[in-house]
DNA sequence: GTTGCCTATTGGCTAGGCCACCAGACCAAG
DNA sequence: CTTGGTCTGGTGGCCTAGCCAATAGGCAAC
């Protein structure tokens, strides 16, 4: 039963009108989720678990197939289930770990200094991979964007768009699609620390020796020597005035520049 | 009508089986995301525009009104769309800002090597990081998961929880939150070679040692000894059934170890 | 001008049905 | 005994058809 609604309050009425609260429009298959959610956790069920047969749950939960299916199709949307055809739907993750993903999407709270180290484990990884990978086109993909930065920097801009370009070609010169799609999420938050470091004088000139090096390895086809390059170059990538006073004493390099 | 998979290419059958190409099931309505995806890139749309009706879209994409609802469900999941009852289906975000979670819907694609390419990027970091952040409390919650590891290996079990709490335990002591997001994102997909590589015979005490070794980094604060031990780790665990043959020869790994 | 209703349009959801896929049982040929 | 096939029951994937409910906009009554 209970199918639709069963909703709730509309408008109180109440007072003098201040604002309907924005009423909610409540989806049933989002009140599927919740209750999938809620059987999962009752149950205890985790990992590896399966569902029952959408008949069987449809029926057990008052809702037609179609209402079932969209539930599905959200849950498998936020990680949660994955369902095969001849097979039934399959918990991918626990209970108590539902939404974790789904928040994190949401908050963009990052701090800068977690972002630099993304990007440092990231990009150190994809040199070496393109360094290992790369074709003759990735090379000149990558050689295409360090022109752009060398005319940039000579006409005195801060380039960049040349040095986005180049990322952007060594990223794909790895052939890594997990990477990229990694690469990607964090892409703008990059972005800031990317402006505000080429925006400091002399630091152009200082960034387009580093990428020089960064493709020479990749040419080669020395995956150690381009990786420690660009860890190199992230560090001094990292080292803005958006982040000093931040991390200022403790750790971290100290090395550097040149 | 046409409706139904129109699907793709399966095996390419070119050399000896190397394996099939760990064959993608396309639902519909993943297709159908992508279309409405490339319909709003093509006309321009932005955040305030609204898409046509279902029914006239239903037909127009040769669907079902059924699968473009279901199509609508994942896009409004992820933050896409904002669907009301009278109204339609309303963008919220512009044609580019497509975030991870949507390529990761459309793209059901990730091969093995790249999901062990990113473990390998993000773990490396993680471990550096926890060698220089721990605190006294996360020494404590890897050395507890590593005692956990040890009776399950000795009781002759795969320590799938031990594993996982350990990898836990070093990312949380890493204390980074971006790469901890990271990690989640790509969490349910190492799952499966970590399962597989577990039920190596032998392979759990090498894998004991093995965190033995990153714990022991972790404990000293030597950041470099401890991505080195995880770049190795992790080099070990790749090496699994589920990949033999696919890159067989050739390289892997290849980061700057030292 | 304001109010209130009416109706066309649009989503929401259900019902029922057909097809494809998967796994396990079963049987026959080797 | 092993191997290979077919059969069968169960499960999802999708579709068609249709009714219900919310919305917006026009129009009539006030």
């Amino acid at each position: 039963m209970t199918a639709h609604t069963g909703a709730d309050a509309p408008a109180p009425s109440a007072a003098g009108v201040p604002v309907p609260p924005r009423l909610s429009r409540p989806r049933l298959y989002e009140q599927i989720v919740q209750q999938l959610l809620d059987h999962v956790r009752v149950h205890g069920l985790g990992p590896g678990d399966r569902l029952p047969a959408e008949r069987e749950l449809a029926q057990a939960l008052g809702v037609s197939r179609a209402s079932l299916a969209q539930a599905l199709v959200a849950l498998e949307v936020v990680g949660m289930v994955h369902v095969r055809h001849g097979e039934g739907a399959t918990l991918l993750r626990g209970a108590d770990e539902e939404d974790v993903l789904l928040s994190a999407v949401r908050t963009h709270q990052d701090s800068l200094p977690d972002v630099i180290d993304a990007r440092s484990a990231l990009e150190t990884k994809l040199a070496a991979l393109a360094a290992e990978r790369r074709t003759e086109e990735d090379l000149a993909a990558i050689e295409a964007a360090l022109e752009l930065m060398e005319r940039q920097v000579r006409a005195g801009e801060r380039s960049l768009e040349g040095d986005q370009a180049f990322h952007e070609a060594v990223t794909r010169a790895a052939h890594s699609a997990v990477l990229a799609r990694l690469m990607k999420e964090i892409g703008e938050l990059i972005l800031e620390t990317r402006i505000e470091s080429l925006s400091t004088p002399g630091r152009p000139q200082d960034s387009l020796d580093k990428h020089r090096v960064i493709a020479a390895a990749i040419r080669d086809r020395d995956p150690a020597a381009a990786a420690r390059a660009m860890a190199d170059h992230i560090d001094v990538v990292s080292d803005v005035a958006l982040l000093r006073g931040r991390r200022a004493d403790e750790d971290h390099d100290g090395e550097g520049r040149t």
